[in-house]
RNA sequence: GCCGCCGUAGCUCAGCUAGGUAGAGCGGCUGGCUGUUAACCAGUUGGUCGUAGGUUCAAGUCCUACCGGCGGCGCCA
């Protein structure tokens, strides 16, 4: 038998094989059948690619019973044809097929609901095969930045004995006979790890038991997280801008394809530049109440509140200097005015904050008075008040939300298609 | 936690206002078609109308409760 060359479907498409025989593994796009030819849509990871079977052809039978979703493998001649989709059809000569489909439950007309009730089989979609593929890029940007400044990437555990801010949004597990939580943020244990790496980061998930219903929350999504020892909040919002900088100009310029395919307006990647505009939270405040809103100082921001910053600004920007109570007890006060944090938020238009960051207290008895102030126990502290007896030092650090930035690149219409399998309030199967 | 909307064939929906034999398109199947672009033409197949009660001579349609789903706010990344 002769040995076949195996190639990628997208090579076939970018004219990579012209004239050429070879052989492609996949599955059956689409299936048209006249009198004289079958129509074969085949894709796989790659891309999909039209491939013609005569009727004259051995492999006319075997054409004759694929369906929708079958799995083949086909060799085949490769020709420039201007009818085919992409200017290249393979003129096949024998198809076997692996696994035969059933009909297949996905067509022409769905609706959201079906379509994440068959999510698993959703998955193969042209659309989420490209969002997957930019998400594997964005990821990938992350690490790479972090590494080019230094940071060391650390795994924090997933199983917390102990509430990060307040115990409301965890989830609660039965570990033997103890009572655990899922973590809702790696920070407190990326805080101990700075006393040895200095400059550590994860991406690993975050639960919230939060009862959102709206189109940017998950239950279990990926946080981006650093710490950063000897930093202040202009290195940290500095840093923050470049990094997102970095990860829209790389996949612009990796991603280009699955851009375009996706029909993404990259013009706000292309325009999204450091420095990045700041205003405080009590400029905010005027700001919008000079809009017609009514903000007393002190109040948090609700979502219609960010969103008329962020029209204002039309791109990334920063606010930053909270009023202390409305912020977690960690969070640095000012030392020249302690009813402000120095806590900062990333917001981008639409979707509101995709990051929140700061400076953390690193005063023992600072945090000690915080922690009372709130009503939370020092003795569940305990180990976290450790850092500040030891060697305590100036750090920040702050948490990404990665499907929130996705869908904000992206131009996702629902957080849940930025991750393949989405866990909603709702949603846990498949 | 509060508010709004939806549930009829495998899928997408109409039918409900004003109660009276369960409909269409897509899909599937059969046949036709000179190269199709989620083709086209003809025929055919297909139903606990989300569930349980209630009103009524009669309920997909009206009423009540429940279940499931979607979204907005709040909370957050």
């Amino acid at each position: 038998m002769m040995l076949m060359l195996v190639v990628a479907i997208q090579d076939v498409l970018d004219g990579k094989y012209e004239e050429k025989s070879l052989t492609i593994r996949g599955w059956i796009y689409r299936k048209r059948e006249s009198k004289q030819t079958i129509f074969l849509l085949v894709r796989d990871a790659s891309g999909v690619v039209q491939c013609t079977v005569k009727r004259d052809n051995p492999s006319w039978t075997q054409a004759k019973k694929v369906t929708i979703e079958s799995s083949v493998m086909l060799e085949g001649t490769v020709k420039h044809d201007e009818r085919a989709p992409g200017g290249y059809e393979i003129a096949v000569e024998n198809l076997s097929i692996i696994g035969l489909a059933e009909v297949f439950p996905i067509t022409e007309y769905k609706s959201e609901e079906f379509l994440r009730n068959v999510r698993h089989l959703w998955l193969r979609s042209r659309r989420m095969n490209l969002i997957m593929k930019v998400r594997s890029e964005v990821l990938r940007f992350i690490h790479d930045f972090f590494k080019k400044e230094g940071f060391v990437e650390v795994s924090p555990p997933m199983f917390i004995s102990s509430a990060c801010e307040g115990g409301s949004t965890l989830f609660g597990l039965k570990y033997f006979d103890k009572q655990l939580y899922l973590t809702q943020s790696a920070q407190l244990h990326l805080e101990a790890l700075i006393y040895s790496l200095e400059k550590v980061y994860c991406v690993a998930p975050s639960f919230r038991a939060e009862k959102s219903r709206t189109i940017r929350h998950l239950t279990e999504y990926w946080h981006v997280e650093p710490e950063w020892a000897f930093a202040d909040m202009d290195d940290l919002m500095r840093f923050e801008e470049n990094l997102l900088s970095y990860i829209c100009h790389k996949t612009v310029k990796n991603c280009k394809k699955e851009m375009e395919s996706l029909t993404v307006d990259i013009s706000k990647l292309v325009a999204v530049e450091a420095p990045f505009p700041r205003i405080t939270y009590t400029e905010a405040t005027e700001r919008l109440n000079s809009k017609g809103f009514k903000i007393k100082w002190g109040e948090d921001f609700g979502y219609d509140e960010e969103k008329a910053l962020a029209e204002d600004f039309g791109k990334p920007f920063f606010v930053y200097a909270y009023p202390r109570q409305i912020k977690a007890f960690y969070c640095k006060t000012y030392r020249d005015n302690p009813d402000l944090v120095m806590s900062t938020d990333m917001l981008v238009p639409r979707i509101g904050e995709i990051s929140t960051g700061g400076a953390r207290e690193d005063d023992k008895e600072e945090l000690l008075r915080r922690l009372k102030k709130l009503g939370l126990r020092e003795e569940d502290y305990d180990w976290y008040i450790d850092l500040r007896r030891y060697g305590t030092v100036p750090h920040v650090g702050f948490g990404l939300g990665l499907e929130r930035l996705l869908t904000w690149m992206l131009d996702l219409e629902n957080i849940i298609d930025a991750i393949p399998f989405p866990r909603t309030i709702r949603r846990f199967y498949p």
